[in-house]
DNA sequence: TTTAGCACTCGCGGGGCTGGGGTGCTAAAA
DNA sequence: TTTTAGCACCCCAGCCCCGCGAGTGCTAAA
């Protein structure tokens, strides 16, 4: 259905490094191209020579603007869409726009203040993702995205058990003060409190600081490995751990293997003319709901670490043909958790809400730092 | 903003009953209204004296269709576009068409099948609402919208507290085996685990088999009581209890208090040319996520229990001007828990999605009812 | 009460016209 | 070689107009 393949994207550098890739466009000319998408991206209308030479300071006739902007063309960054329309970028354009010219407008600091003072360190993981999510699509009136952190690595801090019923054993893992999950097992026969406590007891040795992975590797060599014992109670307890651990969809929804995500403020995206679309608008909330192309390019770019900004096709997914995707990583001890970041229309403010992504993934790793 | 006023509906009787109403209204008009309506919701054009007449047995020349029709749209039932289109269903043409003349298309055992087995009553119910809704939502191609049980009633079964760390207990309320949940609490001091336990047990004795509001009756009145005694445990316990208890906002969301609902398919209204305007069809998402009015709109028809259908203005909100909301109240143990229904466009197929609504109500409630 | 006949009304789609913003090209100027 | 003025040209957007078709309401006769 849609090319699930993205093109490798070099991250982004906020400061504005001057990299390859603009041999062959002078200085003047740059100057234009990024003039005119500054100007495309602030009234969303085809500019004209005319028009872009106002909002310059050149003292040139529109005649040479004309050609340099036709130049501009032969070179694919600038399209028109038809005779006598003024120039539109092409995506290629705002990749050029991106990698070289935009000039980053930081946040001014009301608005860190805001986010920092709205991403509330005490909540619980779920709700602060949820918050972040919520703020970016505040912050930059776009979607806002953010893949729940990457659970494996976290390490479990205590294991409890409670009889519930006849086979049923409630198993209790607390991984700090934010992230308690239950997950109900059925057993094979009835446990007594004790004897839950002892197994309890025998698993917290075991695994304590250990992460979920770690627990799973550990509890498949036990397995093989206790064939030739019979101490019963090693034997229950593994057995459990096992229900425990492999046993997924816990209570909590199966946030740890799959991924996740969690979106908000995709109604933004009802308001600029570019979704208009009714028909496309739908497939892309779609995609949004089942969550697997958006996700497979979340991952990509959780892999390429910093920040990512994917242009139209270079998503690699039809239903973001004419969005840009802008992501960034969080992390916290320098171990990437997880990635956020905005979806919206390729004609986004990109000086404005580049920063913004940025900023939101810094705060949100640092939150997640305090916690371990 | 919106009106916050439903009209009182009568609720609906899905056989049919003929009530009040029609008097002044003979059997032929009415049921050329009822071919209308049904004409118009299968193809969505205004339609015309002649369309109307190939639809039904009768024996008749168009212009004495003409003369029925300008009756009825005398009456308000009806009303045209402009001179010169045929004629369209008014809100109150809609009315009387469900109140007295729809025709019930009961599911084919088929599409019962389907629901029923895929409500899975072993799932915990946050899942099995998802689900509801879910299902809701495909099988009528509108949204679904599914209502939180309505949790007060619900005994506790255990509670249970286990130490986290220097001042922080958790708390882990067990209703049944798909419900339990867990929250943290900040203490003055550190307690251990044997006193947790004296606590537990001194709880369990008081508050088990009582649901929460009478749980936190009795922590009230305990409070005011025990100024006199000092027994320590005690009050730690009710310290404690009253925390657990009263802290809204446990970690599993609040959806004890404030209620909650679970939406499906809101995608699906994109799909009619109705909903085509997309500023209009933003501001209906926007209130899906507010949540606050669709919630008024369920609470309400909660109260009134059985089936409830608002047709346009009816509800009473600005946002769901054009469509209809059609709700059942599902219960277990012949007690209301909560409210189910979908939202879509007036023009809907009433006659499919009435009983889509009902059938799905009571299974919902039928395994709702296994669990106390 | 029903029906045929008829004049009338609108919405919709297509065609033609116009104005304006914009282009590309050419030839001259810098 | 680059820049510029001039010019012909293009084409979209809006507008008006027109004709068609579906459907109506009214009237007068059955």
């Amino acid at each position: 259905m849609t090319v699930p393949q993205a093109k490798a994207k070099k991250s982004i550098s906020i400061d504005n490094a001057p990299e390859g890739g603009v041999e062959h466009i002078n200085e003047r000319a740059q100057l234009l191209l990024k003039t005119l998408i500054e100007r495309y991206i602030r009234d969303g209308q085809p500019v004209g020579s005319k028009a872009l030479l106002a909002d310059t300071q050149l003292d040139l006739s529109p005649a040479t603007v004309r050609n340099v902007v036709a130049d501009l063309e032969r070179l694919g960054l600038v399209h028109s869409p038809h005779t006598s329309a003024g120039r539109v970028p092409t995506e290629q354009g705002y990749r050029m726009f991106i990698d070289n010219l935009v000039a980053i407008k930081p946040l001014h600091s009301g608005e860190v203040q805001t986010l920092a003072g709205q991403l509330d360190a005490s909540a619980d993981t779920a709700q602060l993702i949820e918050r972040a999510s919520s703020l970016l699509s505040g912050v930059t009136q776009m979607a806002g995205v953010v893949m729940l952190p990457f659970q494996k690595q976290v390490p479990l801090r205590q294991i409890e058990f409670l009889p519930l019923s006849e086979n049923r054993v409630l198993a209790i893992l607390v991984f700090n003060e934010q992230d308690v999950q239950n997950r109900v097992i059925h057993t094979g026969r009835a446990y007594g409190l004790p004897e839950l406590e002892r197994i309890a007891n025998y698993l917290n040795e075991q695994f304590i600081g250990k992460d979920l992975n770690a627990v799973r590797q550990h509890i498949l060599s036990e397995m093989r490995g206790t064939r030739e014992h019979v101490d019963r109670l090693m034997r229950s307890a593994i057995d459990m751990a096992h229900q425990v651990f492999d046993g997924e969809a816990g209570q909590q929804g199966s946030q740890d293997r799959g991924h996740d995500y969690v979106m908000a403020g995709v109604t933004n995206l009802m308001g600029y003319e570019e979704m208009a679309d009714v028909t496309r608008l739908r497939q892309l909330f779609e995609a949004f709901n089942e969550k697997q192309d958006i996700l497979d390019l979340l991952d990509k770019s959780m892999q390429a670490q910093g920040m990512q900004i994917f242009i139209g096709h270079e998503s690699g997914y039809e239903v973001l043909d004419n969005c840009s995707v802008i992501t960034a990583s969080y992390s916290a001890n320098d171990e990437v958790l997880g990635v956020l970041g905005v979806i919206g229309p390729t004609r986004m403010a990109y000086d404005r809400i580049i920063p913004a992504v940025d900023v939101t993934a810094k705060l949100l790793g640092a939150i997640l730092n305090q916690r371990n």
